[in-house]
DNA sequence: ACCTTTACATAACACCGTTGTGTTTTTGAA
DNA sequence: TTCAAAAACACAACGGTGTTATGTAAAGGT
Protein backbone atom coordinates (compact mmCIF):
# COMPACT_ATOMS: atom_id res chain seq x y z
CA UNK A 1 0.00 0.00 0.00
CA UNK A 2 1.35 3.57 -1.09
CA UNK A 3 -0.79 6.12 -1.31
CA UNK A 4 -0.83 9.64 -2.22
CA UNK A 5 -1.15 12.41 0.73
CA UNK A 6 -3.42 15.71 0.29
CA UNK A 7 -1.65 18.72 -0.42
CA UNK A 8 -2.36 21.02 3.24
CA UNK A 9 -1.80 23.99 1.35
CA UNK A 10 -4.19 23.74 -1.28
CA UNK A 11 -7.02 22.58 1.39
CA UNK A 12 -6.20 26.44 2.64
CA UNK A 13 -6.18 27.81 -0.67
CA UNK A 14 -9.55 26.95 -1.70
CA UNK A 15 -10.49 27.90 1.83
CA UNK A 16 -8.81 31.56 1.55
CA UNK A 17 -10.69 31.31 -2.26
CA UNK A 18 -14.14 30.33 -1.07
CA UNK A 19 -14.11 33.21 2.07
CA UNK A 20 -12.98 35.62 -0.23
CA UNK A 21 -15.44 35.09 -2.50
CA UNK A 22 -17.68 34.92 -0.25
CA UNK A 23 -17.33 38.11 1.28
CA UNK A 24 -16.60 40.30 -1.61
CA UNK A 25 -19.68 38.75 -4.07
CA UNK A 26 -21.70 37.60 -1.37
CA UNK A 27 -23.36 33.42 -1.53
CA UNK A 28 -24.63 33.51 -5.11
CA UNK A 29 -20.81 33.67 -5.91
CA UNK A 30 -19.68 30.39 -3.93
CA UNK A 31 -19.92 27.85 -6.79
CA UNK A 32 -17.88 24.30 -7.26
CA UNK A 33 -16.90 26.08 -10.65
CA UNK A 34 -16.18 29.79 -9.63
CA UNK A 35 -13.68 27.98 -7.05
CA UNK A 36 -12.45 25.77 -9.41
CA UNK A 37 -11.48 28.34 -11.63
CA UNK A 38 -9.79 31.03 -9.01
CA UNK A 39 -7.81 27.84 -8.07
CA UNK A 40 -6.93 27.16 -11.19
CA UNK A 41 -8.20 23.63 -10.91
CA UNK A 42 -11.20 21.37 -11.65
CA UNK A 43 -13.96 21.26 -9.44
CA UNK A 44 -12.83 17.82 -7.96
CA UNK A 45 -10.44 19.86 -5.67
CA UNK A 46 -13.38 20.50 -3.27
CA UNK A 47 -14.76 16.75 -3.50
CA UNK A 48 -11.26 15.30 -3.10
CA UNK A 49 -10.39 17.80 0.16
CA UNK A 50 -13.81 18.82 1.63
CA UNK A 51 -16.02 15.97 0.56
CA UNK A 52 -18.88 18.46 -0.72
CA UNK A 53 -19.22 22.20 -0.84
CA UNK A 54 -21.57 22.02 2.18
CA UNK A 55 -18.32 21.01 4.05
CA UNK A 56 -15.96 24.09 3.05
CA UNK A 57 -19.01 26.62 3.94
CA UNK A 58 -19.21 24.72 7.64
CA UNK A 59 -15.04 25.15 7.48
CA UNK A 60 -15.98 29.26 7.12
CA UNK A 61 -18.73 28.93 9.53
CA UNK A 62 -16.14 27.62 12.18
CA UNK A 63 -13.95 30.60 11.13
CA UNK A 64 -16.53 33.23 11.69
CA UNK A 65 -17.31 31.72 15.46
CA UNK A 66 -13.89 32.10 15.74
CA UNK A 67 -13.67 35.06 14.90
CA UNK A 68 -16.43 36.86 16.56
CA UNK A 69 -15.06 34.71 19.82
CA UNK A 70 -11.75 36.54 19.43
CA UNK A 71 -14.01 39.98 19.46
CA UNK A 72 -15.93 39.11 22.37
CA UNK A 73 -12.67 37.76 24.35
CA UNK A 74 -10.83 41.48 23.48
CA UNK A 75 -13.42 43.22 26.13
CA UNK A 76 -11.62 44.07 29.12
CA UNK A 77 -13.70 43.40 32.78
CA UNK A 78 -13.47 46.44 33.88
CA UNK A 79 -15.49 48.08 37.53
CA UNK A 80 -18.37 49.16 35.10
CA UNK A 81 -19.52 45.66 33.91
CA UNK A 82 -22.81 47.68 32.08
CA UNK A 83 -20.03 49.34 29.75
CA UNK A 84 -18.23 45.87 29.29
CA UNK A 85 -21.81 44.48 28.45
CA UNK A 86 -22.46 47.26 25.99
CA UNK A 87 -18.87 46.92 24.40
CA UNK A 88 -19.86 43.07 24.20
CA UNK A 89 -22.75 44.38 22.08
CA UNK A 90 -20.54 46.70 19.77
CA UNK A 91 -18.43 43.87 19.12
CA UNK A 92 -20.26 41.38 17.96
CA UNK A 93 -22.43 43.87 15.97
CA UNK A 94 -18.88 44.63 14.25
CA UNK A 95 -18.14 41.54 13.70
CA UNK A 96 -21.35 40.90 12.11
CA UNK A 97 -21.13 43.59 9.64
CA UNK A 98 -17.01 43.05 8.92
CA UNK A 99 -18.41 39.42 7.69
CA UNK A 100 -22.14 40.40 6.73
CA UNK A 101 -22.11 37.06 4.14
CA UNK A 102 -20.25 34.96 6.65
CA UNK A 103 -22.78 35.86 9.41
CA UNK A 104 -25.82 35.57 7.43
CA UNK A 105 -24.34 31.64 7.24
CA UNK A 106 -23.70 31.23 10.55
CA UNK A 107 -27.32 32.06 11.94
CA UNK A 108 -29.22 30.37 9.39
CA UNK A 109 -29.67 33.72 7.32
CA UNK A 110 -28.53 31.87 3.99
CA UNK A 111 -27.56 28.26 3.08
CA UNK A 112 -25.04 28.35 -0.07
CA UNK A 113 -24.10 25.14 -1.47
CA UNK A 114 -26.99 23.23 0.14
CA UNK A 115 -25.44 23.86 3.33
CA UNK A 116 -27.03 23.52 6.81
CA UNK A 117 -25.94 24.38 10.11
CA UNK A 118 -25.52 20.99 11.84
CA UNK A 119 -26.28 20.88 16.26
CA UNK A 120 -22.58 21.14 16.51
CA UNK A 121 -22.36 24.16 14.66
CA UNK A 122 -25.09 25.69 16.39
CA UNK A 123 -23.03 24.80 20.07
CA UNK A 124 -20.09 26.59 18.55
CA UNK A 125 -22.16 29.86 18.43
CA UNK A 126 -24.03 29.90 21.75
CA UNK A 127 -20.66 29.13 23.21
CA UNK A 128 -19.65 32.36 22.40
CA UNK A 129 -22.29 33.27 25.22
CA UNK A 130 -20.19 32.46 27.77
CA UNK A 131 -18.42 35.88 27.74
CA UNK A 132 -21.64 37.47 27.85
CA UNK A 133 -22.77 34.97 30.71
CA UNK A 134 -19.78 35.81 32.61
CA UNK A 135 -20.16 39.78 32.27
CA UNK A 136 -24.19 39.27 32.89
CA UNK A 137 -22.71 37.71 36.56
CA UNK A 138 -20.13 40.82 36.74
CA UNK A 139 -22.99 43.43 36.50
CA UNK A 140 -25.05 41.02 39.13
CA UNK A 141 -22.68 41.26 41.53
CA UNK A 142 -21.94 44.76 41.13
CA UNK A 143 -25.77 45.65 42.13
CA UNK A 144 -26.52 47.38 38.28
CA UNK A 145 -28.45 44.26 37.01
CA UNK A 146 -31.67 42.96 38.77
CA UNK A 147 -30.54 39.68 40.66
CA UNK A 148 -31.28 36.21 38.02
CA UNK A 149 -30.24 33.87 35.22
CA UNK A 150 -27.45 35.30 34.16
CA UNK A 151 -27.48 32.75 30.93
CA UNK A 152 -31.02 34.28 30.48
CA UNK A 153 -29.96 37.70 30.76
CA UNK A 154 -27.37 37.17 28.25
CA UNK A 155 -29.76 34.91 25.99
CA UNK A 156 -32.26 38.41 25.99
CA UNK A 157 -28.44 40.38 24.90
CA UNK A 158 -28.07 37.94 22.29
CA UNK A 159 -31.12 37.77 20.40
CA UNK A 160 -32.34 41.43 20.55
CA UNK A 161 -28.47 42.41 19.20
CA UNK A 162 -29.15 39.76 16.57
CA UNK A 163 -32.63 40.65 15.77
CA UNK A 164 -30.94 44.52 15.43
CA UNK A 165 -28.14 43.28 12.86
CA UNK A 166 -30.18 41.14 10.81
CA UNK A 167 -32.91 43.81 10.11
CA UNK A 168 -29.57 46.19 9.32
CA UNK A 169 -28.59 43.75 6.61
CA UNK A 170 -31.64 43.61 5.53
CA UNK A 171 -31.71 47.12 4.53
CA UNK A 172 -34.71 47.14 6.74
CA UNK A 173 -33.35 49.94 9.39
CA UNK A 174 -33.70 53.30 7.36
CA UNK A 175 -32.98 57.14 8.32
CA UNK A 176 -34.32 58.55 10.39
CA UNK A 177 -34.87 55.11 12.70
CA UNK A 178 -31.33 53.92 11.06
CA UNK A 179 -29.77 51.13 12.38
CA UNK A 180 -26.83 53.22 14.46
CA UNK A 181 -29.30 54.98 16.20
CA UNK A 182 -31.67 51.94 16.73
CA UNK A 183 -28.65 50.45 18.21
CA UNK A 184 -27.75 52.80 20.60
CA UNK A 185 -31.27 52.96 21.64
CA UNK A 186 -31.40 49.12 22.14
CA UNK A 187 -28.29 48.95 24.41
CA UNK A 188 -29.92 51.51 26.72
CA UNK A 189 -33.02 49.52 26.84
CA UNK A 190 -31.36 46.30 27.42
CA UNK A 191 -29.41 47.37 30.51
CA UNK A 192 -32.33 48.92 31.91
CA UNK A 193 -34.63 46.01 31.20
CA UNK A 194 -31.81 43.92 32.47
CA UNK A 195 -32.37 46.18 35.79
CA UNK A 196 -30.19 48.93 35.66
CA UNK A 197 -30.56 52.69 36.29
CA UNK A 198 -31.39 54.43 33.26
CA UNK A 199 -29.09 57.44 33.84
CA UNK A 200 -26.32 55.02 35.03
CA UNK A 201 -26.89 52.89 32.16
CA UNK A 202 -26.49 55.62 29.43
CA UNK A 203 -23.22 57.04 30.97
CA UNK A 204 -22.31 53.21 30.57
CA UNK A 205 -23.38 52.64 27.54
CA UNK A 206 -21.78 56.19 26.73
CA UNK A 207 -18.35 55.00 28.01
CA UNK A 208 -18.87 52.03 26.12
CA UNK A 209 -18.38 53.92 22.93
CA UNK A 210 -15.52 55.35 23.73
CA UNK A 211 -13.69 52.20 24.03
CA UNK A 212 -14.65 50.86 20.90
CA UNK A 213 -11.84 51.90 18.76
CA UNK A 214 -9.27 50.34 21.17
CA UNK A 215 -10.72 47.25 22.13
CA UNK A 216 -12.97 46.15 19.34
CA UNK A 217 -11.65 47.84 15.73
CA UNK A 218 -7.92 47.43 16.77
CA UNK A 219 -8.28 43.45 17.44
CA UNK A 220 -5.48 42.12 14.86
CA UNK A 221 -8.04 39.86 12.76
CA UNK A 222 -6.01 37.54 10.21
CA UNK A 223 -7.44 36.74 7.41
CA UNK A 224 -9.27 33.56 6.44
CA UNK A 225 -5.46 31.30 5.92
CA UNK A 226 -5.32 30.63 9.38
CA UNK A 227 -7.78 28.27 10.11
CA UNK A 228 -7.88 24.79 12.10
CA UNK A 229 -6.22 22.22 10.61
CA UNK A 230 -4.32 24.86 9.20
CA UNK A 231 -0.92 24.08 11.17
CA UNK A 232 2.39 25.43 9.50
CA UNK A 233 1.59 27.04 5.77
CA UNK A 234 1.75 30.28 6.93
CA UNK A 235 5.43 30.19 6.21
CA UNK A 236 4.52 29.96 2.52
CA UNK A 237 4.43 34.09 2.17
CA UNK A 238 3.29 33.70 -1.27
CA UNK A 239 -0.76 34.78 -1.36
CA UNK A 240 -2.86 33.04 -3.84
CA UNK A 241 -1.77 32.30 -6.81
CA UNK A 242 -2.96 34.98 -8.76
CA UNK A 243 -6.08 33.21 -10.55
CA UNK A 244 -6.14 32.69 -14.37
CA UNK A 245 -9.81 34.39 -14.77
CA UNK A 246 -8.91 37.12 -12.57
CA UNK A 247 -12.25 39.20 -14.05
CA UNK A 248 -13.10 42.78 -13.37
CA UNK A 249 -15.17 41.32 -10.51
CA UNK A 250 -19.11 42.57 -11.05
CA UNK A 251 -19.74 44.91 -7.39
CA UNK A 252 -16.26 45.14 -4.82
CA UNK A 253 -18.64 44.58 -1.24
CA UNK A 254 -21.13 47.48 -0.92
CA UNK A 255 -19.48 49.98 1.67
CA UNK A 256 -21.02 49.74 5.01
CA UNK A 257 -21.05 52.31 7.68
CA UNK A 258 -19.32 50.84 10.68
CA UNK A 259 -21.34 50.43 14.12
CA UNK A 260 -18.79 52.01 16.27
CA UNK A 261 -20.08 55.60 15.34
CA UNK B 1 -56.67 43.04 -32.80
CA UNK B 2 -58.45 40.03 -30.73
CA UNK B 3 -55.85 38.91 -28.03
CA UNK B 4 -56.17 36.11 -25.56
CA UNK B 5 -56.77 36.70 -22.12
CA UNK B 6 -55.29 34.98 -18.86
CA UNK B 7 -57.28 32.69 -16.70
CA UNK B 8 -57.28 34.33 -13.27
CA UNK B 9 -58.07 31.32 -11.56
CA UNK B 10 -55.29 29.77 -12.82
CA UNK B 11 -52.86 32.60 -11.43
CA UNK B 12 -54.29 32.09 -7.63
CA UNK B 13 -54.16 28.44 -8.19
CA UNK B 14 -50.23 28.78 -8.85
CA UNK B 15 -50.06 30.78 -5.78
CA UNK B 16 -51.72 28.85 -3.63
CA UNK B 17 -49.73 25.81 -4.95
CA UNK B 18 -46.47 27.53 -4.62
CA UNK B 19 -47.80 28.66 -0.90
CA UNK B 20 -48.44 25.48 -0.15
CA UNK B 21 -45.25 24.15 -1.22
CA UNK B 22 -43.11 26.79 0.53
CA UNK B 23 -44.64 25.73 3.92
CA UNK B 24 -44.57 22.39 3.39
CA UNK B 25 -41.51 21.66 2.44
CA UNK B 26 -39.42 25.23 2.54
CA UNK B 27 -37.80 27.02 -0.12
CA UNK B 28 -36.05 24.49 -1.94
CA UNK B 29 -39.42 22.73 -3.36
CA UNK B 30 -39.83 26.35 -4.95
CA UNK B 31 -38.94 25.00 -8.46
CA UNK B 32 -40.73 26.14 -11.03
CA UNK B 33 -40.97 22.70 -12.65
CA UNK B 34 -42.44 21.59 -8.97
CA UNK B 35 -44.90 24.13 -9.80
CA UNK B 36 -45.67 23.02 -12.96
CA UNK B 37 -46.16 19.16 -11.84
CA UNK B 38 -48.27 20.15 -9.07
CA UNK B 39 -50.66 22.70 -11.55
CA UNK B 40 -50.38 19.82 -14.49
CA UNK B 41 -49.32 22.62 -16.73
CA UNK B 42 -45.52 23.38 -18.15
CA UNK B 43 -43.14 25.72 -16.92
CA UNK B 44 -44.46 27.99 -18.82
CA UNK B 45 -47.40 29.27 -16.36
CA UNK B 46 -44.95 31.15 -13.76
CA UNK B 47 -43.43 32.81 -16.63
CA UNK B 48 -47.08 33.98 -18.85
CA UNK B 49 -48.65 34.76 -14.94
CA UNK B 50 -46.09 36.09 -13.39
CA UNK B 51 -42.95 37.06 -15.37
CA UNK B 52 -40.41 35.01 -13.46
CA UNK B 53 -40.07 33.09 -10.43
CA UNK B 54 -38.62 36.00 -8.40
CA UNK B 55 -42.16 38.00 -9.10
CA UNK B 56 -44.60 34.74 -7.60
CA UNK B 57 -41.72 34.93 -4.32
CA UNK B 58 -43.36 38.35 -4.41
CA UNK B 59 -46.84 37.77 -4.17
CA UNK B 60 -46.64 35.66 -1.22
CA UNK B 61 -44.30 38.11 0.31
CA UNK B 62 -47.43 39.89 0.46
CA UNK B 63 -49.59 38.11 1.23
CA UNK B 64 -47.37 37.01 4.16
CA UNK B 65 -47.30 40.90 5.14
CA UNK B 66 -51.15 40.95 5.34
CA UNK B 67 -51.17 37.89 7.44
CA UNK B 68 -48.79 39.72 9.90
CA UNK B 69 -51.22 43.17 9.52
CA UNK B 70 -54.36 41.04 9.97
CA UNK B 71 -52.76 39.55 13.16
CA UNK B 72 -52.09 43.19 14.99
CA UNK B 73 -54.94 44.57 14.39
CA UNK B 74 -56.88 42.30 16.05
CA UNK B 75 -54.98 43.57 19.36
CA UNK B 76 -57.74 45.06 20.87
CA UNK B 77 -57.18 48.56 22.52
CA UNK B 78 -57.40 48.09 26.63
CA UNK B 79 -56.86 50.32 29.27
CA UNK B 80 -53.36 47.92 29.80
CA UNK B 81 -51.72 49.21 27.05
CA UNK B 82 -48.03 47.43 28.04
CA UNK B 83 -50.60 43.91 27.90
CA UNK B 84 -51.51 45.10 24.14
CA UNK B 85 -47.96 45.75 23.59
CA UNK B 86 -47.11 42.34 25.00
CA UNK B 87 -49.86 40.61 22.69
CA UNK B 88 -48.67 42.88 19.82
CA UNK B 89 -45.32 40.44 20.47
CA UNK B 90 -47.22 37.76 21.19
CA UNK B 91 -49.44 38.53 17.28
CA UNK B 92 -45.64 39.03 16.12
CA UNK B 93 -44.22 35.45 16.70
CA UNK B 94 -47.37 33.49 16.38
CA UNK B 95 -47.52 34.67 12.69
CA UNK B 96 -43.77 33.50 12.10
CA UNK B 97 -44.18 30.36 13.66
CA UNK B 98 -47.18 29.69 11.69
CA UNK B 99 -45.29 31.03 8.42
CA UNK B 100 -41.76 30.04 9.45
CA UNK B 101 -40.53 29.62 5.62
CA UNK B 102 -42.68 32.66 4.32
CA UNK B 103 -41.55 34.67 7.57
CA UNK B 104 -37.84 33.79 6.54
CA UNK B 105 -38.70 35.30 2.67
CA UNK B 106 -40.38 38.15 4.16
CA UNK B 107 -37.54 39.39 6.21
CA UNK B 108 -34.57 38.48 4.13
CA UNK B 109 -33.68 35.32 5.76
CA UNK B 110 -34.45 32.86 2.60
CA UNK B 111 -34.20 33.87 -1.54
CA UNK B 112 -35.63 31.19 -3.29
CA UNK B 113 -36.18 31.62 -6.84
CA UNK B 114 -33.41 34.39 -6.79
CA UNK B 115 -35.92 36.51 -5.24
CA UNK B 116 -34.74 39.90 -3.36
CA UNK B 117 -36.93 42.57 -1.68
CA UNK B 118 -37.14 45.71 -3.23
CA UNK B 119 -37.71 48.93 -1.23
CA UNK B 120 -41.17 48.59 -2.12
CA UNK B 121 -41.31 45.27 -0.05
CA UNK B 122 -39.67 46.74 3.11
CA UNK B 123 -41.87 49.23 3.30
CA UNK B 124 -44.90 46.98 3.56
CA UNK B 125 -42.87 45.35 6.39
CA UNK B 126 -42.07 49.11 8.03
CA UNK B 127 -45.92 49.67 7.64
CA UNK B 128 -46.82 46.82 10.03
CA UNK B 129 -45.03 49.03 12.75
CA UNK B 130 -47.37 51.32 12.66
CA UNK B 131 -49.54 49.31 14.98
CA UNK B 132 -46.53 49.12 17.62
CA UNK B 133 -46.32 52.78 17.60
CA UNK B 134 -49.81 53.24 18.16
CA UNK B 135 -49.33 51.16 21.18
CA UNK B 136 -46.19 52.89 22.25
CA UNK B 137 -48.21 56.36 22.43
CA UNK B 138 -50.95 54.96 24.27
CA UNK B 139 -48.12 53.26 26.69
CA UNK B 140 -46.38 57.23 27.32
CA UNK B 141 -49.77 58.40 27.77
CA UNK B 142 -50.44 55.71 30.45
CA UNK B 143 -47.56 56.76 32.29
CA UNK B 144 -46.46 53.34 31.57
CA UNK B 145 -43.23 54.57 29.37
CA UNK B 146 -40.88 56.78 30.06
CA UNK B 147 -41.35 59.46 27.53
CA UNK B 148 -39.72 59.47 24.83
CA UNK B 149 -39.90 58.35 20.92
CA UNK B 150 -42.87 56.43 19.67
CA UNK B 151 -41.24 54.89 16.78
CA UNK B 152 -38.05 54.31 18.18
CA UNK B 153 -39.66 52.09 21.28
CA UNK B 154 -41.81 50.31 18.32
CA UNK B 155 -38.60 49.95 16.53
CA UNK B 156 -36.96 48.21 19.84
CA UNK B 157 -39.90 45.88 20.20
CA UNK B 158 -39.21 44.63 16.71
CA UNK B 159 -35.94 43.90 16.18
CA UNK B 160 -35.81 42.12 19.70
CA UNK B 161 -38.79 40.51 18.69
CA UNK B 162 -37.34 39.51 14.98
CA UNK B 163 -34.22 38.35 16.94
CA UNK B 164 -35.60 35.93 19.30
CA UNK B 165 -38.17 34.31 16.06
CA UNK B 166 -35.02 34.10 13.71
CA UNK B 167 -33.18 32.64 16.43
CA UNK B 168 -35.96 30.02 17.58
CA UNK B 169 -36.20 29.18 13.97
CA UNK B 170 -32.32 28.67 13.42
CA UNK B 171 -32.88 25.79 16.41
CA UNK B 172 -30.44 27.96 18.29
CA UNK B 173 -32.53 28.37 21.55
CA UNK B 174 -32.70 25.14 23.09
CA UNK B 175 -33.78 23.74 26.79
CA UNK B 176 -33.10 25.28 29.28
CA UNK B 177 -33.49 28.32 27.69
CA UNK B 178 -35.80 27.67 25.23
CA UNK B 179 -37.74 29.88 22.81
CA UNK B 180 -40.85 30.07 25.10
CA UNK B 181 -38.92 30.79 28.13
CA UNK B 182 -36.42 33.59 26.37
CA UNK B 183 -39.68 35.10 24.78
CA UNK B 184 -41.58 35.35 28.23
CA UNK B 185 -38.24 36.78 29.95
CA UNK B 186 -38.15 39.23 26.72
CA UNK B 187 -41.10 40.43 26.71
CA UNK B 188 -40.65 41.51 30.03
CA UNK B 189 -36.97 43.33 29.93
CA UNK B 190 -38.50 45.02 27.04
CA UNK B 191 -41.22 46.51 28.87
CA UNK B 192 -38.66 47.14 31.80
CA UNK B 193 -36.35 48.98 29.41
CA UNK B 194 -38.97 51.16 27.55
CA UNK B 195 -39.64 52.20 31.66
CA UNK B 196 -42.33 50.62 33.01
CA UNK B 197 -41.74 49.29 36.07
CA UNK B 198 -41.01 45.50 36.62
CA UNK B 199 -43.79 44.29 38.88
CA UNK B 200 -46.31 46.14 36.76
CA UNK B 201 -44.36 44.80 33.46
CA UNK B 202 -44.68 41.23 34.44
CA UNK B 203 -48.40 41.77 35.46
CA UNK B 204 -49.23 43.05 32.16
CA UNK B 205 -47.51 40.21 30.47
CA UNK B 206 -48.75 37.86 32.49
CA UNK B 207 -52.36 39.17 31.36
CA UNK B 208 -51.96 39.37 27.51
CA UNK B 209 -50.49 35.59 28.19
CA UNK B 210 -54.12 35.25 28.74
CA UNK B 211 -55.81 37.13 25.89
CA UNK B 212 -53.66 34.90 23.63
CA UNK B 213 -56.04 32.62 22.80
CA UNK B 214 -58.87 34.89 22.25
CA UNK B 215 -57.67 37.55 20.22
CA UNK B 216 -54.52 36.09 18.56
CA UNK B 217 -54.76 32.21 18.08
CA UNK B 218 -58.55 32.57 16.89
CA UNK B 219 -58.12 35.64 14.21
CA UNK B 220 -59.80 33.60 11.50
CA UNK B 221 -56.76 33.02 8.39
CA UNK B 222 -57.95 32.28 5.12
CA UNK B 223 -55.60 30.31 3.04
CA UNK B 224 -53.83 31.87 0.54
CA UNK B 225 -56.32 31.54 -2.48
CA UNK B 226 -57.53 35.09 -1.16
CA UNK B 227 -54.75 37.19 -2.36
CA UNK B 228 -54.51 40.86 -4.09
CA UNK B 229 -55.81 41.58 -7.26
CA UNK B 230 -57.57 38.10 -6.90
CA UNK B 231 -60.78 39.72 -7.16
CA UNK B 232 -63.98 36.80 -7.14
CA UNK B 233 -62.81 33.59 -8.18
CA UNK B 234 -63.73 32.66 -4.88
CA UNK B 235 -67.14 31.82 -6.30
CA UNK B 236 -65.74 28.81 -7.37
CA UNK B 237 -66.35 25.92 -5.11
CA UNK B 238 -63.14 23.56 -5.96
CA UNK B 239 -60.19 23.47 -4.36
CA UNK B 240 -57.05 23.01 -6.52
CA UNK B 241 -57.30 20.54 -9.26
CA UNK B 242 -55.71 16.62 -7.98
CA UNK B 243 -52.16 17.11 -9.16
CA UNK B 244 -51.31 14.49 -11.47
CA UNK B 245 -47.82 13.48 -9.09
CA UNK B 246 -49.34 13.57 -5.78
CA UNK B 247 -45.87 12.29 -4.33
CA UNK B 248 -46.00 10.78 -0.88
CA UNK B 249 -44.36 14.33 0.13
CA UNK B 250 -40.60 13.99 2.00
CA UNK B 251 -41.60 15.31 5.65
CA UNK B 252 -45.24 16.99 6.11
CA UNK B 253 -43.02 20.72 7.80
CA UNK B 254 -41.42 19.75 11.08
CA UNK B 255 -43.89 20.37 13.96
CA UNK B 256 -43.26 23.22 16.19
CA UNK B 257 -44.53 24.60 19.31
CA UNK B 258 -47.14 26.81 19.48
CA UNK B 259 -46.18 30.27 21.30
CA UNK B 260 -49.24 30.86 23.18
CA UNK B 261 -48.34 28.13 25.45
C1' DA C 1 11.77 -0.98 -10.02
C1' DC C 2 7.30 -2.02 -8.95
C1' DC C 3 2.56 -1.83 -7.69
C1' DT C 4 -1.10 -0.06 -5.30
C1' DT C 5 -3.53 3.70 -3.92
C1' DT C 6 -5.00 8.03 -4.57
C1' DA C 7 -5.27 12.81 -6.59
C1' DC C 8 -6.82 15.01 -10.46
C1' DA C 9 -9.06 16.29 -15.10
C1' DT C 10 -12.64 15.42 -18.22
C1' DA C 11 -17.09 14.56 -19.15
C1' DA C 12 -21.45 13.32 -17.91
C1' DC C 13 -25.90 13.33 -14.99
C1' DA C 14 -29.84 15.44 -12.88
C1' DC C 15 -31.52 19.51 -11.54
C1' DC C 16 -32.33 24.59 -11.61
C1' DG C 17 -34.38 29.31 -13.93
C1' DT C 18 -35.13 31.03 -18.22
C1' DT C 19 -36.01 31.42 -23.22
C1' DG C 20 -36.68 30.28 -27.93
C1' DT C 21 -39.90 27.77 -31.29
C1' DG C 22 -43.80 26.26 -32.82
C1' DT C 23 -48.81 25.24 -32.21
C1' DT C 24 -53.28 26.04 -30.38
C1' DT C 25 -56.78 28.74 -28.70
C1' DT C 26 -59.13 32.71 -27.81
C1' DT C 27 -61.29 36.99 -29.19
C1' DG C 28 -62.63 41.42 -31.25
C1' DA C 29 -63.70 43.14 -35.68
C1' DA C 30 -65.35 42.60 -40.51
C1' DT D 1 -70.27 33.82 -39.31
C1' DT D 2 -65.75 34.25 -40.79
C1' DC D 3 -61.22 35.78 -40.27
C1' DA D 4 -56.81 36.99 -38.65
C1' DA D 5 -53.98 38.73 -34.99
C1' DA D 6 -52.19 38.12 -30.65
C1' DA D 7 -51.37 35.76 -26.79
C1' DA D 8 -51.41 31.32 -24.05
C1' DC D 9 -49.32 27.09 -23.91
C1' DA D 10 -46.26 22.68 -24.63
C1' DC D 11 -41.89 21.16 -25.84
C1' DA D 12 -37.22 21.40 -26.08
C1' DA D 13 -33.14 23.75 -25.58
C1' DC D 14 -29.49 26.90 -23.24
C1' DG D 15 -26.50 28.06 -19.63
C1' DG D 16 -26.01 27.35 -14.93
C1' DT D 17 -25.70 24.57 -10.43
C1' DG D 18 -23.82 20.40 -7.20
C1' DT D 19 -22.28 15.93 -7.74
C1' DT D 20 -20.40 11.68 -9.75
C1' DA D 21 -18.45 8.17 -12.96
C1' DT D 22 -14.34 7.34 -15.66
C1' DG D 23 -9.81 7.32 -17.06
C1' DT D 24 -5.06 8.76 -16.25
C1' DA D 25 -1.04 10.25 -13.99
C1' DA D 26 1.61 10.65 -9.96
C1' DA D 27 3.20 9.53 -5.41
C1' DG D 28 5.08 6.58 -1.85
C1' DG D 29 5.96 2.19 0.75
C1' DT D 30 7.81 -2.30 -0.31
Amino acid sequence: MSPRRLDPQIRTAIIDIAARLLAEEGPQALTTRRIAAEADASTMVVYTYFGAMSELVREMVYEGFARLQRYLTHVRRTDDPVADMALLGRGYRHNALANSHLYAVMFGGSAPGGFSLTEDDRQHGRYTLSNVVECAERCFAAGRFRAGDAELVAHQMWSATHGLITLELGDYLIAPYDADRCFEAQLVGLMVGAGDDHDAAARSVTASRLRFATEIASVPMAGPENLPSTEAAAANGRRRPASALAKVSSRPAPRRAEPGD
